[in-house]
DNA sequence: GCCAACGTTGGC
DNA sequence: GCCAACGTTGGC
């Protein structure tokens, strides 16, 4: 089982949204970075933990606790044209993009990035580090244990 | 709205 | 395969 932190702006898709979806259970589309891909397709498991962080807003950070729900599987807004997410390279044969769905556990408190990068002990993290644009981020199993057992008992 | 940092594209 | 130009992200 691993953790990871996942991106989303809460003007698309806030924790209190994909709370309030069916399942509580939200397709994570529109990713259109390898990288990011990559980890989903790659290696997301089913029950795997997700820190559900609020970017590009005017309070960023982590804003719930939610979890795999699916494997990856190929993101249909590719082959929209109206979509913003679409995209004209992408074959249906060899669709580029693919995405996981995400069931929303819980809101918690919202934890600032300034506060996360207070954190001595998580000064490691792949999202504090410099210049990091990634939507899609492993976090380690010490710093998933802090932030939920420590940062959000406190 | 600014801008630093980064990823992608495409000409060569 | 290099790398300049461009587009995007995302905090402030």
């Amino acid at each position: 089982m691993r953790y990871w932190l996942m991106k989303s702006e809460p003007d698309e898709c806030s924790i209190d949204a994909a709370l309030a979806a069916p399942k509580r259970t939200v397709p994570w589309t529109g990713v259109r970075n390898y990288q990011a891909r990559n980890f989903m397709r790659d290696q997301m498991k089913v029950g795997d933990g997700v820190l559900f962080y609020h970017s590009s807003c005017p309070e960023p950070g982590i804003a719930g606790i939610a979890e795999v729900a699916s494997p990856a599987y190929p993101d249909a807004t590719q082959f929209d044209k109206k979509s913003k997410y679409y995209d004209p390279k992408s074959k249906k044969d060899a669709p580029r993009w693919e995405h996981v769905d995400v069931r929303a556990t819980k809101k918690t408190r919202l934890i600032p990035l300034a506060e996360l990068r207070e954190q001595k002990a998580l000064k490691d993290m792949v999202i504090l580090r410099r210049g990091n644009r990634l939507s899609i981020t492993p976090v380690t199993e010490t710093e998933w244990n802090f932030i939920t057992r420590k940062l959000l008992k406190a």
